[in-house]
DNA sequence: TGTACATCAGTGAACGCGCGTTCACTGATGTAC
DNA sequence: TGTACATCAGTGAACGCGCGTTCACTGATGTAC
């Protein structure tokens, strides 16, 4: 008997909640600011969240879900290991550059210190995801094309220099130019996973 | 006619501060914790730093300087390319196993939003050592054992694995093992950057 | 060598502000018969 | 098809707590002559 009348309320407030963090930063992400925002009552917040953790839990994993599917999107598709690795690389820095407000929020992790009940939602949201882009590289894996290191080595390596590359270019560094990382950075990654 | 007590007070205060967030961590990092933690008063406390943002970013410099102070030692001495990198990587997750609390704070980041005047003695504190790491790996670059890439991306390409490692072991992830990427992560770090 | 004095260092109770959260309530929606 | 009713959804003023910061003050240190 839920009404549907909610999913929308939900949305609004998620909406309201990533604008008010682009705008003020992790200062300025207070429910006050976020009811405001977005013109639903705190009552109502609490309600569908229960807390503002709630919410900003919620948010991550929407964001960090976002962000997983564009490397789901463009990494399966590719043919060679090579090309799936350089797809990869790419679209998390085009993702950090077309998507900023998600990309900020999933990088200001004082929200990573989810309590369990709430982590248990950010990795509902990242772990299928995970697994799929494992999945794609275990052939390249077998066939001797990609080095054959532990999940999260992988994992690391291939995420550790955009994502560094992000953090720093979201921080304000005058010194980081997304454009030039998606043109130099792909092929160094590359190499540092091929067999 | 600065006394010497002063700065004995300071750095009890820095090392309550330390101990105080590796132990509650951001959440219980307060004015009032570090004050009762080091048996410093208030008013002590913002005779010395002006206000708390500028104790923590004291704190980050100091904490950040250790890191780079260990980098530095163990990369330059080093007399081949690949022998530096390795050290460089590392001695950067051993820093995180030893100097945990150190890692820590430098990795919470809330912090790395700093104003303008205490973004100036976090890069103080940084910029030298970079810079002599720099100076370590140009030769190797003019030589061609190294790839000729824009400052910034090499250091991303670097840094980027072991940092993205010890972000998720200090988050608790338990399928990150340090040892494990000690033993693994070095080489595929400097197939990245050989030219 | 001893005293005067300016400055540095340290104290801790008190303050105001803004945060997350609650609660008694009203309104809307969908189901049952 | 229409009415009754349980549940979901939404309201917003109010609350208490803990945060960073202040301030009038005392004590310690080092320099001047």
């Amino acid at each position: 008997m839920k009404q549907q009348r909610g999913e929308q309320t939900v949305r609004r407030l998620l909406d309201a909640a990533l604008a008010v963090h682009a705008a003020h930063g992790s200062e300025g992400f207070t429910v006050h600011a976020v009811t405001a925002a977005s013109g639903v009552s705190q009552g109502s917040l609490y309600h569908h969240f229960g807390s503002f953790d709630g919410l900003s839990a919620a948010l991550y994993a929407r964001c960090m879900g976002e962000l997983m599917d564009a490397l789901v999107g463009a990494t399966t598709p590719a043919r060679t290991a090579r090309d799936g690795v350089h797809a990869l690389v790419v679209a998390y820095l085009r993702f950090v550059a077309d998507h900023t407000a998600a990309a900020r929020f999933i990088h200001s992790t004082p929200w990573l210190t989810f309590a369990p009940p709430h982590a248990a939602l950010v990795a509902a949201a990242k772990a299928p995801r995970v697994e799929r882009l494992l999945e794609w590289v275990r052939p390249h894996v077998e066939a001797g094309r990609v080095v054959d290191l532990p999940a999260p080595l992988m994992e690391i390596l291939v995420v550790g220099p955009p994502g560094e590359a992000a953090r720093r270019w979201l921080a304000g560094s005058p010194d980081v130019d997304l454009e030039q990382a998606v043109a130099l950075l792909p092929e160094q990654v590359w190499r540092s996973v091929k067999a």
